[in-house]
DNA sequence: GTTTAATTCAAACACGTGTTCTAATATAAT
DNA sequence: ATTATATTAGAACACGTGTTTGAATTAAAC
């Protein structure tokens, strides 16, 4: 049948054990869910794996690799306006935490990671989200002034990430208060994404939030 | 409702479930751990409540009617500067969330479900949301130009909330990039308080960020 | 005091979970 | 072909969970 391609049970758990954790998470993803999905015997995960932690922080490691291979972080060249890059950022923050669904189970386990890291494998986390944060904080340095100390800069750089996952992480709460028009209207993953970048050009001295559409302009608008 | 109360143990069962519930929340909190915690025989909670998930709605109940009477609201006169009522509304906010160990477990459980609504009771959780926002946007209101539009104001409501929440959500994220000393010098909730206030109100136009230290923020201001 | 209902108690039940066991089978080396 | 090893299969195990049961006990009513 296959030559060589998928058919060790091994690389069928791996895969199937992929997206049943990227959809249910550790805790709720069962060892048979994940047998059954990948049509394999049910002892198979302990035998390839050890235990379902094990196997975990397998699947976890592939995902990682595979994600930042195929998904590289943006990359700017260093003479677009920082402005830019952090409107760049911000955007692809929030497209990757909201249309994770559409994206391959990889974006979205990693996403679930980083959101809710399992107590499991923290240090795997870490090399998720260390990398995204450094690159904002070094483009929020380029926004503030150069006397700007790192922690100020780091607590920046949690205001910004604090406004981006708000929504996904309490997509319910959105869900309360706001009705179902204004969400499809004006909270699209673009939009909050423009309303974040605004918020924190603003309140890093450039641009003003409601007043002009001023991602790129000059205007001084001080107070 | 029945006047005689004290002892029965329908009473300890609700005590008992409360801080249980607060402490791992429904999922992970056992009926044994409950009953053992009452001093109460396993089949009390089925006796008194049906089964485990009614309990847990009327402890949420409870806990919400209980927090909201003894915890209500900061109300301030009308004559307060807004700049001081966002500072207030953040400062409380991150003490109910990051000091949530020292307060009654009512507090602990509200800010539980307000972070993570369990589905079961999401009328409920509501109750608790909705008066906290509507605060916040009115204080927002008054900082913000008079054409503003409700939508940007719900953005930036959520803005802020997004901003208060990430520390409690990702304390494990937060942990990870900054150090031990870093959390213990510039990470208490006061400074994080002082510099969401600060980083708001200057995306609104009021203060700047880091250059003066004009806001209000130590200045001993209480109604 | 007797009777009746409400409550407590210990034990067991039903079920889902991760894991392990042993025999059967495929795979490869000799 | 024979042997040795690696893998699979299905069942069973060990344990924790919420829930139920039925007898024992208490409290109340008559």
């Amino acid at each position: 049948m296959t030559a060589r391609n998928e058919d060790p049970t091994r690389d069928r758990i791996l895969q199937a054990a992929g997206v049943v954790f990227a959809e249910r998470g550790f805790e709720k993803a069962t060892v048979r869910d994940i047998c059954s999905a990948a049509e394999v015997n049910l002892g198979a995960v302990n035998y390839h794996f050890g235990d379902k932690q094990k196997l975990y922080v397998e699947v976890l490691l592939c995902a990682h690799q595979d994600f930042y291979k195929k998904v590289p972080l943006p990359q700017w060249s260093e003479s677009d306006p920082p402005e830019q890059k952090l409107s760049d950022f911000v955007r692809t923050m929030m497209y990757r935490l909201l249309l994770a669904e559409g994206l391959p189970w990889q974006a979205q386990l990693l996403t679930r990671e980083m959101v809710t890291p399992s107590e499991a494998c923290r240090e795997l986390s870490e090399r998720s989200i260390k990398p995204i944060h450094s690159l904002l904080v070094g483009v929020l340095r380029e926004l503030t002034p150069e006397e700007t100390s790192e922690t100020d800069l780091e607590k920046t750089a949690f205001s910004v990430i604090g406004q981006c996952v708000f929504y996904k992480m309490h997509a319910p709460v959105v869900e309360t208060i706001v009705t179902e028009e204004q969400r499809a209207d004006h909270f699209q993953p673009d939009q909050l994404a423009e309303h974040i970048t605004r918020f924190t050009l603003s309140a890093l001295g450039r641009g003003s939030l409601f007043e002009l559409t001023s991602t790129v302009s000059e205007t001084e608008a001080n107070s």
